[in-house]
DNA sequence: TTTACCTTTGACGCATCTTGTCAAGACAAA
DNA sequence: TTTGTCTTGACAAGATGCGTCAAAGGTAAA
């Protein structure tokens, strides 16, 4: 698995698109889909859909990607890292059991 | 496990406090208290540290519950949820496995 | 019902963070 | 040097987070 930027990097040079011709195709700014490319900064959920759009990438697989940069850049450096993971999924395993939202 | 907000409200209502005096012996607002325990505000780095110190709760525990509580907050309604946090989490071990840093 | 007490709610202002835009800088190839 | 591509940094506007405070809800006792 790999995170966002790696993903559509990939995708624009098997295209053999340009930063630029990607960003038109995109209508995403050239500076900014540089910086998603690299992980400087992250893609908003509209970028993320026009990613799958244009680039005809699996939606679920981006999003995997993009909410799994998210939690990184939450737990990533703490050492609790690991634990904390563990219990949101409790969590999560535990809502999607229960039948009644709050 | 539960979340930071449960954690904190029952060590209060162990110790028989008040919120006013439990704003009062924390320097946090009532108002914030208030929210933080029933989980409508996520409390900051700062004021787990105060719950930590003067309610005598294991730093590590706590800290826990609240990096569970702000990666339940990003995945918690997604579908693809417990997918990217098993991608978090491959990152996560990579990471410490892995001697040098970027 | 009135009073007293505790908790919750909501509005406000301020600070910080995000986002998009743009121009300049860095780098490599010709 | 010139050209083409990618990266970097500064900026403004908008969004979000945070603390403060007063008012509203809720409850129990008188």
């Amino acid at each position: 698995m790999e995170n966002l930027g790696k993903i559509i990097r990939k995708e624009r040079e098997k295209r053999k698109l340009l930063l630029r011709q990607a960003s038109a195709l995109l209508e995403i700014d050239q500076a900014i889909l540089s910086k998603i490319e690299r992980g400087e900064r992250k893609a908003t959920k509209e970028q993320l859909l026009k990613f799958s759009d244009k680039y005809e990438i699996d939606e679920e697989k981006l999003m995997v990607a993009w909410l799994a940069d998210k939690v990184y850049q939450i737990v990533g450096d703490e050492k609790q890292a690991l634990k904390a993971l563990k219990v949101a999924e409790k969590e999560v395993k535990y809502k999607t059991t229960v039948k009644y939202e709050n």
